[in-house]
DNA sequence: AAGGCGGGGTC
DNA sequence: GACCCAGCCTT
């Protein structure tokens, strides 16, 4: 039997039963499929669920705000997935009349929609025999056939793209790409691969070679930045026992874009109580004197793929208003990076 | 062509 | 610690 016959063969008697399965209705595709980008279908799933719920067709959520959709959003990482899934929405309400595209070539030039994904789309929901290429068919075919191209280098995404396309079966196409990414993600994982009982085990190069375990080859590994962090919370207490704090939303370039937290001081090494007496005003000006609290001795260590972040928080007791400042209760309402968010729950706000 | 962009699970 | 995950975008 082909190769994509044993894929399909294999797909019906083992495929999990998952929410966007249930249909194929362009927009839970499309968002399904953003979702996973880069994600777990352990860790995407629940958000795919409160999405769907919050959020029954693309209509809902072009009329959200982009707050409401990054606070959804909130703990997933890769936040411009958020941002461009929202932009999206609203263009294909304003720009296609609500109707999702149904080629690869228009869904294509969606915000957050690269090859992957309008492969993906298009040949789920309308059956267009397009090969998708995620990491799990990066494995799959490199071990299948031997292929030891780096597949992050320009000349494996085309060599595997084309592969891909070789060896799809465009009569199913619908469910051979479910099926090469399932089974990339059950049999042929990345550790431990099922080789045992594989229904490809006859004729897999790199079992017959025994490397499964050094394929797929990837280039170089990111390097990680060290940054450090000082968050300074102001806080004041009102005549009648309320307090306020004061949220900034991150703008520009860099890490979690749109996203809030508390006024930053960021400085080349770990800082102690004197520094930040010093430099608190740099960041947070306008709240007069105050009593300043080392929250947490030892600085937290949050870990982005590309930085480590060396995280301090500090808590500033004042007497006066804080310009711009926010009520306790409403904290909770911010879309925010979930170092914050560990913080606001240790806090207890 | 290379680097930036999260957070969590696994070994 | 290192690797990986239904990748995409910018430079």
């Amino acid at each position: 039997m082909s190769f994509s016959g044993k894929i399909l063969d294999w797909y019906h008697q083992n495929k999990r039963s998952l929410p966007w399965r249930k249909s194929i209705n362009p927009y839970k595709i499309w968002l399904s499929e953003i979702i996973l980008q880069q994600t777990r279908v352990t860790q995407g799933t629940p958000y795919y669920l409160r999405f769907v719920e919050k959020f029954p067709t693309v209509h809902h959520m072009a009329n959200a705000s982009e707050e409401e959709v990054l606070k959804l959003w909130q703990g997933l990482g890769y936040y411009s997935r958020a941002r461009n899934l929202h932009a999206t929405s609203k263009i294909v309400v304003n720009q296609y009349n609500g109707n999702f595209p149904n080629t690869y070539k228009e869904l294509l030039k969606l915000k957050g929609v690269g090859d992957y994904t309008a492969s993906a789309i298009s040949s789920i929901c309308y059956n267009e025999p397009q090969a998708v290429v995620d990491g799990n068919v990066y494995r799959v075919l490199s071990r299948y056939y031997g292929v030891d191209i780096p597949i992050n280098s320009t000349e494996g995404v085309k060599y595997f793209k084309s592969l891909a396309e070789k060896v799809m079966d465009i009569n199913d196409i619908r469910d051979y790409n479910q099926g090469i990414m399932e089974f990339g993600a059950i049999q042929c994982s990345p550790k431990k691969p099922l080789c045992l009982h594989c229904p490809l085990n006859e004729s897999c190069v790199a079992l017959q070679k025994g490397i499964v375990d050094r394929l797929p080859v990837k280039l170089k590994k990111t390097k990680v930045r060290n940054r450090y962090f000082n968050y300074l919370i102001p806080i004041y207490k009102d005549a009648n026992g309320n307090q306020f704090t004061n949220l900034q939303q991150r703008k520009g370039k860099g890490i979690w874009q749109n996203l809030w937290e508390f006024p930053l001081l960021e400085s080349n090494s770990i800082l102690d109580i004197e520094d930040v007496d010093n430099r608190y005003k740099e960041v947070l000006d306008g709240i007069g004197e105050v009593e300043l609290i080392e929250f947490n001795e030892v600085a937290i260590i949050h870990k982005l793929s590309h930085q480590h972040l060396h995280t301090k928080f500090w808590i500033l007791n004042t007497g006066i208003q804080i310009p711009n400042q926010i009520s306790f209760e409403k904290i909770k309402e911010f879309p925010v990076p979930v170092l914050i968010a560990d913080f606001i729950k240790a806090f207890k706000f």
